[in-house]
RNA sequence: GUGGGUGUAGCUCAGUUGGUUAGAGUGCCGGGUUGUGGCCCCGGAGGUCGAGGGUUCAAUUCCCUUCACUCACCCCA
């Protein structure tokens, strides 16, 4: 018989490392908080078109990696494979721009790529999503890095390298990519197959591609910047300007293209050096055309995604310092002890006392060695001569220091006690 | 989708040039006298050597197939 096993490339995360989650997901709802974004929680599954519409229809991601199927014959499903667009569909779907102008959402949740899995890439990953809608002012492109970089170093990343390019607006864009298709064409016979593809589907992901000789080919390409518009030059510089305000370290990467078709002007990348192929821990740009896109009214928008399991990678590795430890262990030797320890451990853990106890009647010195093993601050031990005489034992684990408390009133008194600490 | 690497105890890994009861460290359980953890010492439990097939007197070891994991391409967070 065949064991059952997790989907390929679907992960568990064991309590060894959800402290190291809640720890990301505390630092999230604090900064963000106090840059004025609030929750948004929406479904994993979504119709279909909302990606192809949304993502577009020629990317990598909808066109092989979606999690699609048919919905009892009746309708095409898909696992998310990205949180903007389903943040979109609920911002219009409850018209939340009409109760405030600018809206500033984040999310944090599991999305689904069907990708072969690797270092750092899964079938299924978490992100943590934000985007803010309703404005275009660059001055918010450089408050969602700002934002951004901040986090990154508040859950203690030191060198989070930020990249950023202009991608165009809808204006400038087609100039450039008439220009780019006219020559790569002249150039087909040295790209890979993927590239030649490219040509005719998405000329931009050109600049992405890997493969040496189309670095060659696209080293002497005409470069967006020289195409821009006035508009989006402005833009890109304002931004620059705002960054510099904040003393945030960039470096403009002119190759940088986004994998989602809806990115227009600002695109962002923060990469780091130590996680192997799988550089980017976050990514995002100005995407000015896609509410209106997916049927909504004219409005701008920005955000961007961090990986959360990179995120996770990147946190020191004792998981130790995210893991609470009890502060009491009760030992208890005999039925009688047994009796009078089961309510109290329980009664110390009502008032938040985290508290430990032995429930297989084991000896004193395999209860001590547990107590030690979970990093107990404190044992106490209750043996019925303790019982008789109406006097605990109260060890100090770290010091090995142990004095006799009395029974009575031995709640307030060991709460005393380690509140005392 | 395409390549490379690896599958032996819960975990990290040795090992078998084909030969009887397959090892270590760690973790787990117990003990080192009567009721006290960490260090040390002793003992114990735990493995169909990934699965299926082939060669052979004999396969965990050699061959084939397959599956899984993993890294890279690709893609991206």
């Amino acid at each position: 018989m065949q064991p059952i096993t997790a989907v390929r490339g679907f992960k568990d995360i064991l309590p060894e490392e959800t402290g190291k989650w809640q720890f990301i997901e505390r630092q999230v709802r604090e900064v963000f908080a106090a840059f004025g974004f609030r929750e948004i929680r929406i479904p994993i599954l979504e119709k279909t078109d909302l990606f192809k519409r949304g993502i577009g229809e020629t990317t990598d991601i909808v066109e092989k990696e979606m999690y699609t199927f048919l919905d009892r014959g009746e309708e095409y499903l898909t696992l998310r494979p990205e949180a903007t667009a389903s943040v979109i569909r609920a911002y219009l779907e409850h018209s939340l721009y009409a109760a405030d102008p600018v809206a500033r959402l984040y999310t944090i949740g599991p999305m689904f790529r069907r990708e072969r899995p690797q270092k750092g890439r899964f079938r299924q990953f978490h992100q943590i999503d934000v985007e803010l809608l309703g404005l275009d002012d660059p001055r918010t492109d450089a408050e969602v890095m700002l934002m951004l970089i901040h986090f990154l170093k508040c859950v203690g990343l030191s060198e989070p390298a930020l990249e950023i390019n202009t991608l165009g607006c809808f204006d400038c864009r087609p100039a450039f990519r008439k220009a780019i298709t006219g020559f790569l064409k002249g150039k087909e016979d040295q790209l890979c197959d993927d590239c030649r593809r490219r040509i005719h589907t998405n000329p931009l992901r050109v600049f992405d591609c890997k493969n040496e000789r189309c670095a060659e080919v696209i080293h002497e390409a005409p470069r967006l910047i020289e195409y821009i518009c006035d508009n989006c030059r402005d833009h890109f510089e304002q931004v620059q300007s705002s960054l510099n305000l904040f003393n945030l370290s960039f470096v403009i990467n002119p190759l940088m293209v986004r994998g989602l078709d809806y990115y227009t002007k600002t695109a962002f990348e923060v990469t780091t050096q130590s996680l192997g192929a799988q550089n980017a821990i976050a990514g995002g740009g100005r995407y000015d055309g896609l509410v209106r896109d997916l049927g909504g009214p004219d409005i701008p928008g920005i955000g961007f995604a961090v990986g959360f399991e990179r995120l996770v990678a990147l946190l020191p590795a004792d998981a130790a310092s995210f893991h609470q430890n009890p502060e009491l262990f009760i030992a208890a030797l005999g039925p009688d002890a047994q009796k009078y320890a089961f309510p109290l451990c329980n009664r110390l853990r009502m008032k938040g006392i985290y508290t430990e106890m032995d429930y297989l009647g084991k000896s004193l010195k395999s209860q001590m060695k547990r107590a030690d093993k979970l990093r107990c601050r404190h044992a106490l031990i209750v043996g019925d001569r303790e019982l008789s005489m109406g006097r605990l034992e109260l060890r100090n684990m770290e010091t090995g220091a142990q004095e006799t408390i009395d029974l009575e009133g031995i709640e307030k008194i060991i709460e005393a006690y380690i509140k005392a600490r």
